[in-house]
RNA sequence: CGCGGGAUGGAGCAGCUGGUAGCUCGUCGGGCUCAUAACCCGAAGGUCGCAGGUUCAAAUCCUGCUCCCGCAACCA
């Protein structure tokens, strides 16, 4: 028989920051659905990594008092790890600043260029020359400043490489519209479809502002940016266009990117059109899962509410923390985390329903047969137990099918939900058989031998069919069942009758002890989330920029006191308030991103300190003629303000 | 009128090719004793966002409205 051929990826993760609970969503998804794949026999390969290039690692590792380079090396060694406390089975973990990766990257760079696909112009961006940072429009910090360091920035210029996106536009749709697969869920399939419609424009790739990254090889003073960089670790990970691209040969085109909807864009347009440049086969499915949120909102350092995976693993143990991100978050929609839903769903589906079975089942066995698993006699018993069994024995079926269904489909809470059908079926078939009965009656000896081959025997298919999601589970229970440990359990061995009689069962203690949680804890938790709320957190302060600037300098700017005499709402904006101010005599009209923070009638009659001599920047179509300063941390945000100074006065 | 998704018992969701509203958790009552105060059974609890319309019949189709959430736009 062909061999069949599986391989799948995880975005490579920026180790600018501490990894959260939702990558390790992303890769133990992808671990699930690899070792799934496996048990069914294909030949699998599994990607994850970082990506280690870019100007913010280059200025944390200066702020570190590292070169960049051992920067990324402490970081990777730590993802690693929490990787390995993960049980995840990645084949590769690729970085992008291994030699391996770079070559290929300027390899393709170079070829696309000699094809004619990469160009070099001008980018024009707005910088932030303290940072020595370009940002597009949408990454400015509210207020017009830069998102670093919060000061202002400028519109330039600056010669950079561009490839030719917008050329592949209808190629890229008509590719989308034949394959409905190629992005899932539809969803995002559709939210690609009519982005692309809206047009593509030509992507820039190259960077002179900075120089943590993989030269352009065909001028060293640029370095390639971000995604050419980062997305080309698929395949450059396989050798592609190397002397030893076996495993390219063999794998690519990939089954499967896995990532968080975020980033479904880079990965459904930039990454498709710039293999189509190259002349390689797109990879045959993009899928974005929703995102875990936490209750308090979306997961995000300023929030102070990141959940460290280490510590939950330390806490509530792997298996749980597998079971729950694979559960609690269906298939293409998001998922809510919460500490107390995560001990809830331990306690009733882990410890109540599976654990307790095979405790009882366990305890049955031993009470009853020495602890050997009796051989199963369906000749006897009556039409309702024979009934009974057969019912037992059909949902083993069924639900081996349906579980199959999901898992192709990357829909892990489906599966687990079909799995514990079986589950509960099980302990309700105790409650129908009631062998604590039949062990009374010696003559019911071999009716009570069947009922409890049959719990063995759906414990152990249940135990198979969790197998990719919680790898450390089979050992645990095999152990209780007395089967001998097993290196390598096919899908296949959800077929009934794998449990061989005679085996030694020995009850040790719970698979998974009931967790006790009470209100109170829940208190104690709010009362730490508060402990690093945003104000109190340090690390949240961007760090004050070291380059001092003369008195002169500052001079440059001229700010001033401005009477708010009128104020409304910019129609069809969601931030945007058109202002009407008093400047000494004079009247201006500034637009501003205010409308998230103040309803007009809040601002009318304040007087706010404005940049007067900054350049007028027309804004959905009005002319802004100066900047309203305002203090914000990301969360919130205040317009400055004085009481008594009149209109028109310097702020210095 | 930028595009799309959603609004269903206390919570989270399914149902949406129209025909007595279902699942998980929680609550209450009962059963059982093999088991991790676990398991099994039963009950309470919903005018299915609002208003119209089509139909013998609408959560399910159509129209309008309100409110949420993504994407896009916007942030000087």
């Amino acid at each position: 028989m062909e061999q069949k051929n599986f391989y799948i990826t995880t975005p490579i993760y920026y180790p600018n920051d501490k990894l959260h609970i939702g990558h390790a969503f992303s890769t133990v998804m992808a671990d699930a659905m690899t070792r799934y794949k496996r048990m069914q026999g294909f030949d699998t390969y599994f990607l994850t990594g970082t990506d280690e290039h870019g100007q913010k690692i280059e200025r944390a590792a200066k702020a570190a008092g590292k070169t960049p380079q051992q920067h990324v090396d402490d970081i990777a060694v730590s993802i690693k790890h929490l990787w390995q406390r993960l049980l995840i089975s990645n084949d590769d973990f690729i970085r992008t600043t291994e030699e391996r990766h770079k070559k290929i990257v300027q390899h393709l760079f170079k070829k696309i260029y000699d094809q004619g696909d990469i160009y070099k112009s001008e980018y024009e961006g707005w910088y932030c020359t303290p940072c020595e940072t370009f940002f597009t429009e949408r990454q400015l910090a509210e207020g017009q400043v830069c998102p670093d360091c919060q000061r202002p920035v400028e519109l330039i210029k600056e010669e950079s490489y561009f490839f030719k996106m917008s050329r592949y536009q209808d190629r890229l749709l008509k590719h989308i519209e034949d394959n409905p697969d190629f992005i899932q869920p539809v969803s995002r399939r559709n939210e690609m479809i009519n982005f692309i419609r809206s047009g593509l424009e030509d992507l820039c790739i190259s960077r002179t502002t900075f120089n943590w990254g993989i030269p352009v090889p065909i001028n060293e003073k640029h370095v390639i940016y971000v995604w050419f960089d980062a997305l080309t670790n698929y395949i450059s990970a396989l050798g592609w266009s190397s002397a030893e691209d076996g495993l390219y040969q063999k794998y690519w085109p990939a089954d499967i990117h896995l990532m968080a909807k975020d980033i479904v864009r880079f990965h459904a347009v930039i990454w498709p059109t710039i293999l189509m440049a190259a002349g390689l086969p797109l990879p045959k499915q993009i899928f974005g899962h929703g995102w875990l949120l936490l209750d308090t909102g979306k997961m995000s350092k300023s929030k102070g509410n990141v959940v460290d995976p280490l510590q939950l693993i330390d806490k509530y143990g792997v298996n749980s923390i597998r079971y729950f991100l694979l559960r609690e978050i269906p298939a293409g929609a998001d998922g809510y985390y919460s500490e107390s839903a995560l001990v809830q769903r331990i306690n009733t589906d882990l410890a109540n329903d599976f654990g307790n079975l095979v405790s009882r089942t366990a305890a049955m066995v031993e009470k009853y047969y020495e602890g050997k698993i009796p051989a199963p006699d369906d000749s006897v018993g009556d039409d309702k137990d024979k009934a009974l069994d057969h019912e037992l024995k059909n949902l083993a079926k069924i639900v081996a099918e349906d579980t199959t269904g999901y898992m192709d489909r990357l829909d892990f809470s489906n599966a687990l939900t079909s799995i514990w059908r079986l589950v509960g079926r099980s302990n309700k078939y105790i409650d129908e058989t009631m062998p604590w009965a039949l062990a009374k009656d010696a003559e019911k000896k071999a009716r009570l031998g069947t009922v409890l081959y049959n719990l063995a025997e759906t414990i152990r298919i249940v135990t198979v069919m969790i197998t990719p999601v919680m790898p450390a589970l089979p050992e645990l229970v095999w152990q209780q069942l007395g089967a001998a440990p097993q290196d390598n359990i096919t899908w296949e061995a959800t077929l009934w009758g794998g449990t061989k009689p005679g085996q030694q069962v020995q009850k040790t203690e719970a698979l998974f002890p009931r967790i006790e949680w009470k209100e109170a804890a829940e208190e104690n938790e709010t009362a730490e989330n508060k402990a690093v709320s945003p104000a109190e957190a340090p690390a949240e302060v961007p760090p004050i920029v070291a380059e001092q600037i003369s008195i002169d300098d500052f001079a440059k700017t001229d700010l001033r006191v401005a009477e708010i005499l009128a104020c409304e709402k910019v129609e069809k904006t969601d931030k945007l308030l058109k202002l009407e101010v008093k400047i000494g005599q004079e009247t201006r009209t500034i637009v501003a991103g205010l409308a998230k923070f103040y309803q007009p009638q809040d601002l009318i009659g304040k007087k706010v300190i404005v940049v007067a001599n900054l350049q007028p920047v027309k804004l959905r179509g009005i002319t802004s003629q100066g900047m309203v300063l305002a203090a914000s941390n990301g969360e919130g945000l205040e317009v400055l303000t004085v009481q008594n100074i009149p209109s028109g006065s310097r702020v210095k």
